[in-house]
DNA sequence: CGGGGTCTTGAGCTCTATCAATACTGGTGG
DNA sequence: CCACCAGTATTGATAGAGCTCAAGACCCCG
């Protein structure tokens, strides 16, 4: 890999979505971050925890979930490389749902009061900051919506759209090709579908000529005709300079 | 009505679910608020707006609308006596979704530059703010969760239990009876569900003896068994002195 | 060369949507 | 006060999307 820290990873982030001036990449720079590694299928954070840490995606995929008492799973989002999933944490005393690695993964975990006086004294930080749970919370919104509104293939399309956009928007993949060992079950809880039926959406859209899958790489053979089998626009995800 | 004031409104929200003190209730007694009715249906805000007010809500209820491109309509959250809904937008620059009255309803405007200087000046109450778009992070996880992996029973009834403990929290309703003309057709939009589905799930609801209906006044008789039906715990609204 | 996890396939069934008709309800004007 | 109307609620019947169950194929890894 190249060779950016983690710091790097958590401004390039930052810069996708606000303005950072050097000054305040200079003090995000200062921010002590553990990194740690961890397999799929890893809690991170659990529903009822009340951190002190929150953490920043270095490589891997994030999923928040949640659970029904009928133990069901959902995944109410994806979490990708810059992404602090649970800086929701910062301002809520428990937390309301689990950050489990969805493939294996490295986070990067920096301390809440560190955090806290950090957005006291730069107050574009916290802006940044508070931006960034302003667009999870946007995602959120748009899955409600998937989840709700569209049909199975739509959905499908829907969400693998925001997948390749999201890590080509902070330069993990070029092209339109990503690789990303997520199991189909895991796709499932992501979109209310049983893991048969997400099978058979993906085979739907390879058949279409929209997709075209080698082992854990997923490759968007047609990007336009994708969006538009997922009826997808940047819009929710609030990029500064929304390409594509 | 009692003589309550906008400001008396939000104060009172925001102290459900944060501390404020006197320095900070003073100010946020100086808010400018304009105040303006609206009856049920109506675009507060729409997609794709630049909005430079955010309201509050003062009476009636408000949602969180998306539509897909198959004009299917999906509220993705229900905005209640209090709340800000489009508190996002203050550091989002495009909104993403649609904020409507789905009852009649009275709301109070309040400027984004102003909102702005006061956080800038009051970082506890900048807290509060962000603190408050949290908690809707976290309502719309709940959501995804209700509409990807409930059945529409629990889902129904999970609607409710969130509905009433809401009023109930910002003082709206007392016991569990609350007077909602929402329509079928919204819950249904709220839910993912078809009108008719939705027509028969409060029918089961009702024939078990959880609820009852008179006109537009809904009454949880079984409070505690409506929220063992809907699978309803409030964690997830975060609410400073969790009653109930 | 296993073996556990994942993917794929088939068949039957359930939940929920759709369509269509009928009742109700509150508000309106005569 | 009543007749009317639009919107809403209710009901029945049918269709379809997606689930469940179960079995077999594949694939990576030790």
């Amino acid at each position: 890999m190249s060779p950016s820290s983690s710091s790097d990873i958590l401004i390039r982030k930052l810069q996708t979505i606000s303005d950072i001036r050097e000054a305040e990449i200079a003090v995000l720079k200062s921010i002590p971050i553990q990194e740690k590694d961890f397999s799929a299928n890893h809690d991170l954070v659990r529903e009822g925890d009340h951190p002190v840490y929150s953490f920043v995606v270095l490589d891997g995929l994030i999923g928040s979930t949640k659970y029904t008492s009928e133990g069901k799973r959902q995944i109410t989002s994806f979490f990708v490389g810059g992404d602090i999933p649970d800086l929701h944490g910062l301002h809520l005393s428990v937390m309301d749902c689990n950050f489990s690695t969805l493939t294996p993964a490295r986070v990067g975990f920096m301390r809440h009061d560190v955090l806290r006086s950090i957005c006291d004294q730069h107050p574009r930080i916290a802006t940044a900051f508070w931006r960034s749970t302003l667009i999870d919370a946007a995602m959120y919104r748009e899955w409600v919506t998937n989840v709700g509104r569209r049909e199975a293939y739509t959905r499908m399309a829907h969400i693998l759209c925001e997948l390749i956009f999201r890590l080509r928007a902070v330069g993990r993949i070029q092209d339109h090709i990503a690789d990303i060992p997520i199991t189909q079950a895991a796709l499932g809880d992501a979109l209310g579908l049983s893991t048969v039926h997400v099978n058979r959406m993906l085979q739907e859209l390879r058949r279409e000529g929209l997709i075209a899958t080698t082992g854990s790489r997923m490759h968007a053979i047609d990007w336009p005709g994708l969006t538009h089998a997922g009826d997808f626009d940047t819009t929710y995800l609030h990029q500064k300079n929304p390409a594509d």
